[in-house]
DNA sequence: TCCGGCTAGGTGTACAATGCACCTATCTGG
DNA sequence: CCAGATAGGTGCATTGTACACCTAGCCGGA
């Protein structure tokens, strides 16, 4: 809070990877070949609230440059023209090396987040209770 | 593989957040006040790999232009004098605003994976066993 | 004695990703 | 006929990250 003037390290909306966005592009259209105004409202089921259109659009025109995804028009009757995008075999070979940083990634995110439980607890309860014991799960 | 002249989307050696490099910073020197080649030796536990130690310095500068954290010259007997750190009250509230933000990533990123499993299952095992029932569980 | 290597801290720079603002066009409903 | 939804897009500034490179103190071996 305060003025966030300063510079940086302002609060993140949401702690998620870089090339979420890309990651994310991906396993949609792996599950339902889709066009961008689509894809848009989809993503924030995985995190990605207030996606910038103009960024998505983007991201989708360079997959396609990188050979992830292909796409073609689809002239509907009704509303505009809308190009729509499938997975190409390198995108699924993409999608499933996402997949595994991603895993890596939240086992990363595991450690820290026990980590920080720990110096937590330890700080707000210096008393020897017994309690919590035998908690050292860390998947 | 082939070749990666491309352009982006190259592998990512971590699939870690953005500003992970701070993150860590504040967890580590949270734990124990240290100074800058120690939390370089450290951090590596977090997940970060081959960070470079330019950007770490350089982290550690700027998070104490924004007050997050405090130094002061250390001159051992032995060996260069160090400048080791320890966390200013703002940057204790920081550490609990990125523990937060962290948490929720980590929700996604298993939505995400969850997601992911799903269409791997569906497409490699299209027989209608009775296997895999029940099986719900989503941290 | 000098040299390589470890410790410790740092700069300069280029590039990719992101965020923000803004623009066009089509079709529908009031 | 005009607002608003649908659909796609450009330009630009800021940031984070990556890569290369530099200084200096201290230690041990050739």
């Amino acid at each position: 809070m305060k003025q966030p003037t300063r510079t940086s390290t302002e609060e993140p909306q949401g702690g998620l990877p870089r090339n979420y966005l890309r990651a994310s592009l991906l396993l949609l259209i792996a599950e339902t070949p889709a066009h961008g105004y689509d894809l848009l409202e989809q993503i924030a089921q995985l995190g990605l609230r207030n996606v910038d259109p103009g960024g998505l659009y983007r991201a989708l025109r360079v997959m396609e440059q990188d050979g992830l995804v292909a796409s073609w028009w689809e002239h509907s009757t009704a509303g505009p023209a809308r190009r729509s995008y499938r997975l190409t075999e390198e995108g699924v070979e993409w999608l499933h090396a996402w997949a595994g940083a991603l895993r890596e990634g939240r086992r990363y995110l595991s450690a820290y987040l026990s980590r920080y439980d720990r110096i937590v607890d330890d700080d707000s309860d210096p008393a020897p209770s017994a309690r919590k014991e035998g908690l050292e799960i860390i998947p």
